[in-house]
DNA sequence: GTCTATAATATGATAGAC
DNA sequence: GTCTATCATATTATAGAC
């Protein structure tokens, strides 16, 4: 790997362990191995260095996603896969917990991918319960828009709970009570 | 208001707006209107004052919710009237952010009211799911345990989606979802 | 491309006068 | 109880040598 990508590497685990306040160019600069002009080289400053790191993990989540959504099975069993899909469970989402952070809030290029990721994910979750309702396996009074909105929301409070807990049980528990509650529009 | 009300209320607003690692003791002197001399005086430190803040957001956050568990109506009504209680949407649940804050996750003492909050809070709606399963309104096929902790984390993940989409609405419709899911479990 | 030097401002606190 | 002075360290860069 080279300087620009281990920046880029060592921005995204320090944004996902501290988030973009308490990540400072330092600490970048002491994770990565570059000095602090190889890194002012290769990035404007601290915002735009956060703006590569930021994107690529939305890339990556969204990619992730993609793999169970795209892969075999009912459209259940599809978000199944999903939701249980193994995760760093305490480490939390490595894009939601950026909706935290009030300077990525208040900057729209920062803001974007984070917005986008979400608006993605629940679009495309919506699409596949509209399938399932579409093709007999989900019951027809099931709303794909809201069902899919608390899905999502149900992984991103997980990722809450679990660390409010210290236990990464406490996310399968709500995975697996939305599950369960989902489990009685099976046709 | 006293000095040390109004720096507890100062720190409970900055906390909740920017996180601990994103508030300075300058800040909440600001906005308190006291003195650097004035919170060393009532305070130890930033750590000690942020105990205090969090202690009273917690303590506020499980009165406002026992108060519509304990109140009139069906389990599933009770349920309800605190899932579409008013809210300040946008500016995300003051307890559940604090779980990103890797500073305050460090610390024990800040740690533990925001780890006692969730655990009450999922206790008390299980139990009232339980209640709800007990006199046959709702199905006896229903887990308690993993709707109370799906209840909880859809609230926790509405906030995170209305913050990255900017928009109370995303909230709502989490809810939505997840009331929707639920009342197929109504007898 | 990477390094060191320098710097203005912020952070988190202590000391002691009033 | 509140105020101002002071302080060591961290933050977020810029400048220029190599």
């Amino acid at each position: 790997m080279d300087t620009r990508e281990r920046l880029i590497a060592s921005t995204r685990e320090l944004l996902w362990e501290r988030g973009y306040v308490g990540t400072s160019p330092k600490a970048i600069q002491a994770r990565s191995g570059a000095g602090q002009g190889s890194m002012y080289h290769h990035f404007h400053g601290k915002p735009d260095l956060a703006l590569a790191a930021i994107s690529r993990s939305a890339e990556e989540l969204r990619s992730r996603a993609e793999a169970q959504f795209s892969g075999p099975g009912t459209v259940v069993e599809r978000i199944t896969a999903y939701l249980r899909r193994e995760r760093d469970v305490l480490k939390g989402c490595p894009v939601g917990r950026l909706t935290q952070d009030p300077d990525v809030m208040a900057d729209p290029d920062l803001r974007r991918p984070v917005e986008d990721t979400f608006t993605w994910l629940t679009d495309r979750l919506t699409g596949l319960l509209a399938e399932g309702r579409g093709n007999g396996e989900l019951a027809p009074g099931l709303d794909p828009v809201g069902t899919a909105t608390a899905l999502v929301a149900v992984l991103q409070g997980g990722y809450v709970l679990a660390r409010a807990a210290d236990s990464a049980e406490v996310f399968g528990r709500a995975v697996d009570g939305a599950l369960g509650l989902l489990t009685a529009h099976i046709r």
